[in-house]
DNA sequence: TTTCATTTGTTAATCTTTTAACAGCACAAA
DNA sequence: TTTGTGCTGTTAAAAGATTAACAAATGAAA
């Protein structure tokens, strides 16, 4: 059964905002409580836990542990999907130091980069490799997914590495639109994109 | 007359692409290249500019020049936003450098950091201040938006230093999810749901 | 000229997402 | 026990976004 694309989205935070919750005293939560953490409707939080058929007591609320539970069940895939960072300028060390932070829910297993001096080291806890060995290690590996934070110059050139050797789907913030084929999904993170629209936005005020 | 959220922002990387063809020998674009650069359908392009009063030629396509300053009219405010960066770790480093590196639509005039080191330097051509004089800087220079790069631990008091001081619009980097008033737009780039999201729909193929 | 292939412009249909409405349950307090 | 409040679960309606369908226009080629 196939969950629309927000929702998925929104049971990824709802499932953080749990994480936080998950030993404190009282194990339950409302769902106007998971609402305004996210600045969302309550009435959309419990359709989206009505779709992955979650269920709550009608005077205590969610389990806050059932619930991650059952998230989890229906967002991950049975075995965790493996991650690459390719290009390791400021961007890539500000995710890669991010992502190694947390007690994770996805595995970043490399990083890649060109620079001599940064090849062979461990960064953030996460080895560092020559992109000649993208590739390999891709199809190795079987990695599904790869965040892209090379300068935009290569971003086609090492997309289409990204694609040749298998990958599924690519993270994209370089500022470059990448042209892929179908069974490659693409994230873009768009940042000027994201400034204009916001502009848009404040001047209809 | 207030254009849909998504067509805007397509709208905005239409431009971006005109921008690119700009000084091309053939001055036209057809719609199905607009759409094949963005990956999307070429429908979707014609009702876009059709909501903005576009017209182009049935032989010759859309007028290169001629388009940019359509969008550019229905979209730019009139007085460009002004726009502050706060944070100057990796993070805030890497948008600095990105969105001064271009030719910009929008303009950034300040960065803050509490690093006395950062403080008074000018860096990536834009001068940064110490986060004391946040506040100051909104109110005198009617800054609008705000791309919100600190630590995690600091985001919810800087977010409402930010929303005090009269901010409009919070492009929020931090993984913390921010409570604002209904009257400021917040924009969250979440990396960790965008991993989630990727994974789910992965293993849906 | 006339025909033809191609593209625009627009309306209608479909699909997705959000919000409203409300019945029914659970517990607390009277 | 009974009443009342405040929540859940679900269906229905509304709003938003995408795609389909096709008439009308253009200019190139026959």
């Amino acid at each position: 059964m196939k969950l629309p694309g927000k929702t998925v989205q929104r049971l990824s935070r709802y499932r953080r905002i749990l994480y936080k919750y998950r030993y404190l005293e009282e194990p339950y939560i409302f769902s106007h409580d998971l609402a305004r953490l996210l600045n969302i409707n309550p009435v959309q939080v419990r359709r989206d836990l009505m779709l992955i058929g979650g269920s709550g007591n009608h005077r205590k609320g969610y389990h806050v542990k059932e619930l991650m539970q059952l998230i989890g069940e229906k967002i991950d895939s049975e075995k965790g999907r493996k991650i690459i960072l390719v290009g390791i300028g400021k961007l890539g060390q500000a995710i890669a130091e991010y992502l190694s932070d947390r007690e994770m829910f996805q595995d970043i297993i490399a990083l890649f980069d060109i620079d001599p001096v940064k090849v062979g080291k461990t960064m953030y806890d996460i080895p560092c490799f020559d992109i000649r060995d993208l590739s390999q290690m891709i199809k190795k590996k079987k990695v599904s997914i790869a965040i892209l934070t090379v300068p935009s110059d290569y971003a086609v050139t090492i997309a289409e590495l990204l694609i040749d050797s298998g990958i599924e789907g690519i993270l994209n913030f370089t500022s470059v639109r990448l042209n892929t084929p179908e069974n490659v999904f693409v994230q873009d993170f768009d940042i000027i994109t994201s400034l204009e629209e916001m502009s848009y936005r404040l001047s209809l005020k």
